[in-house]
DNA sequence: GCAAATTAATGATTTATTCAAG
DNA sequence: CTTGAATAAATCATTAATTTGC
């Protein structure tokens, strides 16, 4: 096997520098259009997919927070002893908000240096925007394409033809229909070791 | 507006019944290509797409288990007051061994039955199972394609042509690149009972 | 009976936790 | 130990039930 198939992505410095530079510009939460431009031009420094970008921020922005919340968490040590029920570490549910990040607002232009950034935060205002199903502010990814039921359900508008049989449990067509076993994750189901 | 945007999905009942079956066969975790069939198959019934599937075995799974164990912590409500070390609710990472559920391994013919169903189980056994990168177990889905990266990094080999340039921080295209604000959380729904 | 107000379900996102490759 | 990848838990938000006043 030459080519080690590469089991994970393995960012190059380019593609690190520019995810940083974007995250520390204010990008964290990346939505499919936006990911597939980010990876788009990241895969011009080496392979990259999709999910690499997504992963990538939703780990960054999860750490830094985590690395925060320590230093916090290492000042409450010496201000207090019994734990105060009243706010242990009060706004962490909220986006971090970290007063020292300027982000975005002006950092934008860093990153649509030479772009049109056609007006779009209020666009097509003027109908009562029409969801569309096909550019919804998902911000999980991914769904807007695959499972085909964009077409199937763009495309045929009313289901008239039900098989008004007994349902039968749709036939799987191939792929192992094995799961239930939440993931890869215990190689053989006994580690346990946790 | 004669057909409402429909902000959400709303699962027709056949759907739901599929899904139930599924599920109760043992179906919890479906990847991205069970997700498709699952998906297409659906469709027939009404309007569905990836994410819902994807989302639906996501919650029912959660909230079977939350259900679940709410019922177990009644019970060691009055078995043991003083918390035990031992296992306050032990195999709650685990994948929720119910005992009853005499999922898959048969019922897989249920939802089989009309299909070619090839023998792709094992189909490339032979080697040492080869990651392939192309139908890597994904439990996450929607993965697996879009991004071109999947055509690229699988057709590309290797990446020999890096434009060794001062890397810009890419022109972003278009699409408000606005994120960073995690969600619209307001509060409007001050139910707070729960 | 019905429509507005409340509550309960549940679809959709975000965040935290965990696993494993390097 | 760092960090990409994946899953589960927590949360938000919208729809359906249900209740309540008329």
């Amino acid at each position: 096997m030459p080519q080690t198939p590469s089991t994970r992505w393995c960012p190059t410095p380019e593609q690190l520098m520019i995810l940083e530079e974007m995250y520390r510009s204010g990008v964290r939460t990346p939505n499919a259009s936006q990911i597939q431009q980010i990876t788009a031009h990241l895969s011009l420094y080496g392979r990259i997919e999709g999910k690499n970008v997504f992963y990538w921020f939703q780990n960054h922005k999860a750490r830094e927070r985590q690395k925060l919340r320590r230093r916090l968490g290492r000042q409450h040590q010496l201000l207090h002893q019994s734990e105060g029920p009243s706010s242990p570490t009060p706004p962490l549910h909220n986006q971090t908000p970290p007063p020292n990040l300027l982000y975005q607002g002006c950092l934008q232009e860093v990153l649509t240096q030479g772009m049109n950034l056609v007006g779009k935060l209020e666009a097509g205002e003027g109908q009562e925007e029409e969801p569309a199903a096909s550019d919804a502010v998902y911000t999980q990814p991914w769904m807007t394409m695959m499972d085909g039921s964009a077409a199937a359900a763009t495309a045929v508008p009313p289901p008239c033809c039900r098989p008004l049989k007994t349902l039968d449990l749709f036939p799987t067509k191939s792929t192992g229909m094995k799961d239930e076993c939440s993931s890869s994750k215990s190689s053989s189901c006994s580690t346990s070791t946790n």
